[in-house]
DNA sequence: CTTGACCTTGGCGTCAACGTCAAGCAGGAT
DNA sequence: ATCCTGCTTGACGTTGACGCCAAGGTCAAG
């Protein structure tokens, strides 16, 4: 349990998270990742991969990179002023919307495949 | 109650759907829709509603428009081979699996939005 | 010192999903 | 007859999200 890599290289996350290295390069010129420079090279901390994380569970969703970046902005601020935290949480408001919108669309998508496969079920007992 | 507009031109389409008349032609291109003709003009019937009901709502879940085009062939054939209907079978096993995946990362995120508002919530209380 | 592994910065290529003309037909109104 | 509206078929342009080189820096191993 001690502290051995607390920092990791460009390969070894392209590597944990199955995305090509262009694609990392991708989304920092994007202004979503921002590792750490030891010399030339590349270097991700924690913050990165959390972000990362964000980013890639964004893109399964279906999300532009432009639409994360504006997710991962409203992770990262921790506003001071009042006027600030309402817009945030305005944001926040919008953004369940949309989530509950696509919630609704895969239920009613479950739903759907549920009968297919019932009458599919039942042709398959009715032919064998 | 009577049978008045049981089909549709392609303006009334886009315009009921909110979806350009150039989107329209795309997916007849790709064989996502096949609307009549009349003479050259495109006549919509139902079946082309609900179709372009599913690809919207594919479009809102991230899908390309070819899986798109896989899922909807899921529920165009009736297969009356029961070599087919296997295979249906788990080509639906294989949409639930990704459906329940994108909705896990959903209510991940809805959990994670809420502990965002939370704390934003109590930074307005502190503040005010 | 050279090789090889791993990294760097450009920069052009590609694919999907349309957008955006251009040019033309068809039919009703003026 | 011509005009306008609504439609048609091309066909090239655009944007997002990378793929895929080319050309070179760096550093440990042989």
């Amino acid at each position: 349990m001690t502290e051995t890599t607390t920092t990791w290289t460009i390969a070894q996350m392209a590597d944990d998270y199955d995305v090509t290295h262009r694609a990392l390069r991708h989304y920092e010129h994007l202004g979503l990742l921002a590792p750490d420079r030891e010399g030339q090279r590349r270097i991700y901390h924690r913050r990165e991969r959390t972000r990362l994380a964000l980013i890639l569970r964004g893109r399964r969703l279906g999300f532009s990179l432009e639409e994360i970046a504006t997710i991962l902005d409203m992770y990262d601020d921790q506003p001071g002023e009042v006027g600030q935290l309402r817009y945030l949480l305005s944001q926040i408001g919008d953004r369940r919307q949309d989530l509950e919108r696509r919630r609704r669309d895969i239920e009613d998508s479950l739903r759907e495949l549920d009968e297919l496969e019932q009458r599919c079920a039942e042709d398959v007992a009715r032919l064998s």
